[in-house]
Parts: structure tokens; sequence; C-alpha cells
DNA sequence: CAAGCCCTTGAGATCGTTTTCTTGAAGACG
DNA sequence: CGTCTTCAAGAAAACGATCTCAAGGGCTTG
């Protein structure tokens, strides 16, 4: 078994001018019968069928784009920080439910927060010919992406919006989320909470750290500079750093963890020292089995499915020749009560 | 705020024709010195790449990928059962690690285990000239991709093997992996072990049957097909058959829970009617904070993003030439022991 | 019956690039 | 000094499609 050894490029794909000779007809019949048959006498269409289906004809989009009047390429591209995220995971779900429904296409990328390496697969999708682009941008100066707009490639931001140039964006009520999760905590008595976050140069990071801080400021708690925490490789650091956190002097009574990755390592950490039920915590993103968990992990619950099909909404507006001011849409987050915000502070 | 209306397409992207002019040089010298600049004197290479810089030229792969005689797009395209399953973002991963150090991009897509969606996706995406094609296949009958191989479109499948195709594969032990869990739970005095997985046309779900199967009778044991169960949409209905289940008549006293999201829904059915220390559960597949519930679940770890790095890296041989025989690929699952496969039987 | 119109069809230009072919200049060598 | 080789550079064809435009046929209409 599996000793066929797998030929090498054989046939060559069959062309329209080969279809036209088979059908017997000219080039442009052949064409004006791929693009939906108008104009076109019955009997003619029927052959041209025929032949395309004789020959096994497949379209070839990147010479019909290359002439085509409009020059879409029915393909968008997607840069997300990391495909393997599952948060993107959803995102990418929502933008491809919108863009099927148009027969679109998407190519995506994962950043890995690295400006370089946004810049290049713009690039790269760019060069492609991309109808649009729907970025979670990582850099502190997004009008690197004005010549490819000025090209007539549509463009929006998600989850970050986008820096030094005007362009749609949807993004997540960061400061808002946080606000209710400290706020939350706070009403539960606790006065040390700590952060955990991303570091601040990460947009929806700086968000909510800026939500947790307004937050203490609101109820006139100082602000403890040991209490906020950035892990720098998320999965491992941050399980770490709880540790750390909670071996410390004076340890918070509460934790935020303002990311989904860092919410897991925060858990597993919680739980590991057998600290679940007296450190309260609140989680931004949901995760997985956070309800099956003792106790439960309240959390802020964003929606990236939501943001993923509002983006691609927004971007196919703009193909379909929306030329009004920008927008920005915010999406609202949820507090998901499950147990773990809701415990009282105890001393270490 | 917000209110500059965005312009729509103003400038038209410069060509090398526009290069060349502007360089002094004739179309065919900028074309050399774009593609590296080879048997050019130096400073011709220096004026075209000024005037490239100059005008804000970006070279278009359609047109270039059209006319080369390699007629590589530099795209592979991946078919997935759905991008936002966090197994395939993983997969996706490990493909685009691979991609990534040759400048190849992906096109991605969800096939929702739809037969008609899968061919629809791999005409689109050979429509738009991809180099290969990585798909987890939800067909029958894998061998309408035969003659987009013939067109010279090279083939790897991932998660599940081809179908009256002969074609490289990269799959997981999932046989041997059902057995290493069905043994496990027997071997600690389980006999009524239900199942729980993925209707049995999905290939992967009917294997890890057959593993389950095979382990049973291996010990002498009956099979009680109330204890076989498939969720039709897993998220939601995996918790709802798993509350059926546990609540029947004569219930099992131990879950192998068969795929991902149905171990989710499962595992937190099972929290749900505080049976978690009563049944013992393995899953196929790890989960996000498996280790921090109590007890934690006892999972066959496989490895999507090793599937994806080696999916890629047989793609990209074959594009390189290798015309040997096909291969398949079976990469190993691992046991982790966390507690929830580790219960003794009790009665209900 | 001729003029005018609509409709279908095909010929040829064209999209932006690569590739082949040709040309011309410079250098090597007997 | 003439011929042969080598090399850089440009002119033009080609990739596979779409689009413009002109031609031809059939029909209506005065």
């Amino acid at each position: 078994m599996h000793s066929v050894p797998v030929e090498p490029r054989r046939t060559r794909r069959p062309t329209m001018r080969e279809v036209a000779a088979v059908a017997g007809v000219s080039l442009s019949t052949v064409s004006r019968v791929i693009n939906g048959g108008a104009g076109v006498r019955d009997d003619l269409v029927e052959r041209v069928r025929d032949a395309v289906e004789l020959l096994g004809y497949r379209h070839n989009l990147t010479a019909s784009t290359l002439r085509r009047a409009d020059r879409q390429s029915a393909s968008i591209g997607l840069i997300f920080e990391d495909v393997s995220n599952p948060f993107f995971g959803a995102v990418h779900r929502g933008v491809e439910d919108v863009a099927r429904e148009r027969g679109i296409l998407t190519l995506v990328g994962s950043s890995d927060e690295e400006p370089e390496r946004e810049r290049e697969l713009a690039a790269a999708f760019s060069a492609r010919g991309v109808d649009g682009l729907i970025v979670a941008s990582a850099v502190r100066d997004s009008s690197y992406l004005l010549r490819d707009r000025a090209a007539g490639i549509a463009l929006v931001f998600v989850d970050r919006p986008p820096a030094f140039i005007d362009a749609d964006a949807v993004i997540t009520d960061n400061v808002g989320g946080a606000r209710a999760a400290v706020a939350h905590l706070i009403a539960k008595g606790h006065h040390r909470i700590g952060f955990l976050g991303d570091r601040p140069d990460v947009f929806t990071a700086a968000e909510r750290l800026r939500g947790y801080r307004e937050t203490l400021a609101q109820h006139g708690l100082a602000e403890d500079l040991e209490l906020i925490r950035h892990p720098q490789f998320r999965g491992v650091d941050a399980y770490q750093t709880t540790c750390e956190l909670l071996h410390g002097t004076n340890p918070p009574t509460a934790l935020f963890a303002a990311q989904n990755l860092i919410a897991i390592g925060a858990v597993r950490a919680v739980h590991a020292l057998g600290l679940q039920h007296t450190v309260a915590m609140v989680s931004f993103d949901d995760i997985p089995l956070a309800d099956a968990l003792q106790p439960g992990i309240t959390v802020i619950a964003q929606d990236p499915h939501a943001l993923g099909r509002t983006a691609a909404e927004m971007l196919f507006a703009r193909l379909d020749g929306d030329h009004g001011p920008t927008r920005r849409v915010v999406l609202p987050t949820e507090l998901i009560e499950r147990g773990s915000g809701e415990l009282a502070p105890r001393a270490g």
C-alpha cells in the first residue's frame, strides 16, 4: 500500500482558449459563459458548458483579476496576534461567516505582536491583491497602511484601534470591562487587588490597566505597584508570576487577570496553591471550563465572534462604496458571576 | 474626531513601467532589479531602487504569478472543520510556522464538516492558484481532488486520511489513544464505560470508537449500545447527553470523551451533577484548565501543532520536487494522568 | 425593399509582469 | 586589426483572462 509514486504535474490546466477550440466558439464567448452567460445563445452556452466539463476547465482567478475592470481578488487579509489563540480563532470565524456569503476567502497570518512581522504580512497580502485588510495591530504607528489604502485596499482595525491613521475600528469596551471587574471586587470588600496583564504597549492591556487604576482611584484606594504584574510569556509566566504575587509579603486578596491566556495561567496557579477559595478572581475574557471549576471563575466576557462579524461587515460596506466618515464601534462586555469573584477578602 | 471621510481609491498603484520611466531604464531592467538585480550594473540598480522608493512601488504578485515560469503563488490553502476550534487553531499555527520561513501565506476556511462546502473551498483555493492544499477532509470520497493535484497542486491530508485518492497524510494515532484511554479505565476496575464522540462518519470519531470497542472486547467486556452516544452539536449537546447518560438506569461508572469540545461539555455536566469524584473520566485531546479542576482531567493528549508542522513539511517537500511514494505519518498520543481517570468505580 | 435597430459573436487590445530574443559594446585573442 | 566571446540592456512576445469595438444576421418599420 502507499507505494504508488506521486506523478509530478502531468497535465497543464486547460485554458479558456482550449475550451473555445473544443466548443467551436471564440474566446470571448467562453468568457461570457463563464461569467454568467448573459447575451449568449442557449445552444452555445450549452456547448461551452460541455467543453468545460469535458476538459475539466477551472477558472483562473489570477488572470481574471489582473484584467478585470474592478480588480477585485475576492480575498481579504487578516492579521492577528496569534491564530492559535482561541480568541482570534473566534474573531476569524466571525469574519469568515460574513465573508463566506460573498464568496470571499481569507488569508490569515500571525504577527506575534512584532511590528516588523505585521508590516511584512500587510505587504505580502497587499502584493497578492487582497481587497481588504482586517488588522489587530501591534504597532505604535499604523500609518504605514496609508499607502495600501490609497491603492484601494479597504481597512478595518479589530480588537485594537488604529494609531496615526484615521480608519474604521471595532473594539471591545476594555476600560468599561476592567472597571466592572475591579468595582465588583471592591464591592465585595477587597482593597488589595492584583493586576495581571500584558505589557501596556499592547492597547488592550493598557486600557484594562487604565480601567483598573481609575476604579481604584475612584474608590479612594491607593495603587501598589507591587500588585501590578506583566508576565512576559503568558502561558508559562502567568503561572509563575501569580505564585510569586501570592507568596509575597502583603499579598493581594483578589486578582484581576486581564487576558484569556494569562487568566488560565493564574487560575492554574491559584488552584495549585490551594487558594481558590481564599483569593478572589475575575478574568477578562471567558475561558472554557470556567464554570466547572470550584469555585467557578467570574469573568468579564467579550464577544470575539461579534468582533469579527462586525469588522467584516464594516469592511464590505467600504468595498461596496461607503465613503462616509470613519466609524469606531465599541462592543460591550458582560460580567458573569460564577463564584470566584464573589469571595470575601480573608487574611492570607 | 473620526469625521474625515475616507477617500475612495485615489491613486492607482504604480507599475513597473512607471518605475522604468522614472529611472530612465527599460521595463526589463526594472524586472531584473525587483527579482534580485543579478546581471544589472550597480548604478542602474540604485537608480531603479530609488525610483521604486520614490513612487512607492509595490510588486504585483498577481501579474507576476501569471507570467512566471514556475507559476507559484507563494500561498497554500488550509481546509479545516472549524477555524474557531482551538485544535485547528493549533494545527494552523503549526503550518504557519513552517510556511513563514518560506514566505508562504495561508488561505484558510472552515468546511463545517459539510462535503459541499469542502469542495467549494478547494475549488476557490484552486482558482486562486494556491501551490498546495492541506485538508482535514470531511468527505467520504476525496478523489475530487485528483484533478487539482494533476494540475500541479501539492496535497497533504491532516487529522483524517484520504479516501479514494493516494496522497500524503499526517494523522494522530486515534485507535492507539482510545485503546490507552479505555485500558486505563479498565485497569482501575471499570466495566461500564460510556463513550461520547462525534458520529462515526467523522474518521477520527470512528477510529476512537474502534479503539474503545476493541479494548472492551480484548478484556472480555460486553458492549452496551446504551453507553455509546453521539451528541450532535458538540458544545451544547455533550452537556445534555452526559446528563442523560448518568441519570439513566444502570449508568456507566466511567466516561471516555472522545473529542475536545465534547469533553468540555461532559466535564461541565459531571461537575454540574456533582459526580466529578464518582464518575471516572478520560478525554481525548488536552483541554485548558484540565489540571486546575478537582480532580484534574486525565487526558489522551495529541499534538495539533506538530500535526500542522509535519503536514506543512511534507507539502513543501512535494513542492520541492519529492516524487517518492506517498507517506502516512502517524503521531503518537500521550496519556496524562491527572486524577479523573484514576477514580475507582463506585456504585452510582 | 431599404434603412435602422437590436442582439449575438468574434477580433484584437490590454492588464502588469517575466522571459526570450536581439542588439550593441567591450574585452580577449591570434 | 579582425573575429569571437561575454555581458548588459532593451524590444517584443507571452501568460490567461476581460473588455472594447466592429461586424454580421435577423427583425421591424416606413
